[in-house]
DNA sequence: GACTATAACGAACGAGGGTTCGAAGTTCGA
DNA sequence: TCGAACTTCGAACCCTCGTTCGTTATAGTC
């Protein structure tokens, strides 16, 4: 590993592909697992030599790392913003699960390998980062939920969200005939009053 | 591998070892994942050597299928069973969805597993069984959801349950004060109109 | 007690895969 | 055009792990 270039204009290339890895490889682990997929088939998948991939990140879990960042923060930082706006309990609920569906469809390979990982996130010194993420985007859920009137006790409501958002990522299909909004809109429907 | 015997004596500790392998090695993989646990450790949690497990499964997805296996088959039958007792729409859903989750949360580690190795399940001709067990599974749920009165069309209703139902193998916990019945019916009660 | 089926041992094999590293190629800035 | 920074190559290293197999121990059966 070498770090990243220090001249801008090489920066961005750098940037680029780095990047590019973490979408294939999203998309390999989704498909055939973390374990199942060796750095040699990621890097032919990117027309790389294997030790290639090595420039852009240390290990094979760094990439996995990547891949599980990429997936919570920008979610926390739209989340957090978007409940700064002051609204109604219900319409925070609603734009709140229709921005977490529309993040859990666009990244659902993301989602896949987050799920299909857990046993690795929920262990390890180097996972702190990742758990924490994904706890404060709950307790942002369960403040939400506390205020809205729901057909059941708060926390048992979201547990069931989490169920039902998470789960779309491995049924959702772009070419259905449901809008991630429309998604949305259904499982706030079971929740409110 | 050699195979079950054939005096009906030995049989019966055959059958309970095997088990025993089953049993731990869904709790080794929901806690480590089924990539990362060795054979090795398989053997020495169970006081075995190594090559002694050769003996119960001629593989280590043999293992894995049997997990699987041992998770739907019962589920399947059981749910078969309750349907064929005729009762209301609601009353038949409350009953499918309480059999349903004190499954999960009696097999949990086997759910995880399930869940984890989603991407072995969903390629792979040996699944096969495996995968329309599941699928019969869900006909069953969709063909209860289509009789009841809902407040959302029935199949994100099937979609929403299916989520928050084997997710709940993630967060149940024995010593917590939400017994299964207490779950499901909170699940029912958010479908029901 | 001897014979046989069963159970377990444990070392070794073989393949696969993550990672390293020094050299070669390429691109940028001056 | 030249030199430095950057990128890529690809073979080799080293270790892990699933599986095999000949042997040894144990337990039912006559």
């Amino acid at each position: 590993m070498a770090g990243a270039p220090s001249r801008p204009a090489l920066r961005e290339r750098y940037d680029r592909r780095r990047q590019e890895v973490v979408y294939e490889a999203a998309k390999a682990f989704a498909r055939h697992g973390y374990d199942t997929t060796t750095m040699q088939e990621l890097a032919a998948t990117m027309g790389l030599a294997t030790g290639a991939l090595y420039h852009y990140f240390g290990s094979k879990e760094q990439v996995l790392m990547a891949i599980c960042d990429q997936l919570m923060d920008p979610l926390l930082e739209q989340a957090t913003e978007l409940l700064h706006e002051p609204a109604s309990p219900e319409r925070q609920l609603g734009e709140l699960v229709e921005l977490w569906v529309a993040h859990v469809v666009a990244h659902r390979d993301h989602m896949l390998v987050f799920q299909q990982e857990r046993h690795l996130i929920e262990s390890g010194e180097q996972w702190r980062g990742v758990r924490s993420s994904r706890k404060a985007f709950e307790r942002l859920v369960a403040g939400v939920l506390e205020q809205a009137p729901l057909r059941t006790d708060p926390r048992l409501a979201l547990l069931a969200l989490l169920g039902m958002v998470n789960h779309t990522a491995q049924w959702y299909r772009p070419r259905g005939d449901l809008s991630p909004a429309q998604i949305a809109a259904g499982y706030v429907a079971l929740l409110l009053a």
